[in-house]
DNA sequence: TTCGATATGTGATGTTATTACATTTGTCAA
DNA sequence: TTGACAAATGTAATAACATCACATATCGAA
């Protein structure tokens, strides 16, 4: 389950709309970007969202409450790194990247503190080269 | 501006709230909790949260839309070291550290990339020592 | 004492996410 | 083929989180 073409209909069309977008989009954006479509309610994107979460294709950015297409697709798909976001809060443009000492250190904590951790998010906020020079 | 003696009214209360609470709380939970003091509106709780969120005294979790009171106000005034935080999703406990190799390595990041940071989260879901061998 | 900065009170509104329930579609085995 | 189950979808209502707009009050310094 990781081509596009195995996406039921409405799971392909909120992927799309954030693929085509050139930064993270909230759910609502995305709701009114697919009336055209069909959609009608929140909860239309909100569960394509949630399968498109479980397959790795999007990421949910925790800190704004939106969501962007994976940059990255292959990389993480195999390794268990975690993945950093910086979030420019100027224009909105997406950074990933992936870090194994701090995946490590990280894991570190965990493990002496008997920790299970499930799920981690790691997100910078700032303004990033484009913009500080502008 | 650090020591709970000089917060205003509506700080010291939902401060001492945060500080009495065993978890992280929601505004709304905070409000609740703070009607018999006088609080009506959302907003008397988040303008206090803002300047908390300023003073340093509370930590907002991106994760869960909650804040908590910091663990470790002596430690984090001084230093610009980010924290991390891992959240148990069973017992909602919060347990927060800083380690100076993942701030280095963020910081590495930014600098070669030209991003400017202003605000880093880091947060671990997950479960807990104590609710994992119950 | 008067001006400005900060804090407060209050209602309305905006934004994000979920619950509840009905219906449809796809798959697979009898 | 059909019946039955799982997955996906449609829709309305509601819950949860956060801010705007505007009026008023409090306090310190010029």
């Amino acid at each position: 389950m990781t081509a596009t073409q195995e996406l039921t209909k409405n799971q392909s069309l909120v992927f799309n709309a954030l693929a085509r977008a050139d930064g993270p989009l909230s759910a609502y954006t995305i709701l009114d970007q697919l009336r055209n479509d069909g959609f009608r309610a929140p909860l239309q994107v909100y569960r394509a969202l949630d399968k498109l979460l479980d397959y790795g294709m999007i990421h949910r950015l925790e800190s704004i409450n939106a969501f962007v297409a994976c940059a990255h697709p292959h990389t993480h798909s195999h390794g268990h790194g975690m993945i950093a976001f910086a979030i420019c809060e100027k224009c909105g443009q997406v950074s990933e990247f992936s870090d194994d000492i701090i995946t490590g250190r990280v894991r570190e904590w965990t493990n002496s503190n008997g920790f299970k951790q499930s799920k981690t998010t790691i997100e910078i906020r700032g303004v990033c080269a484009n913009c500080g020079t502008a």
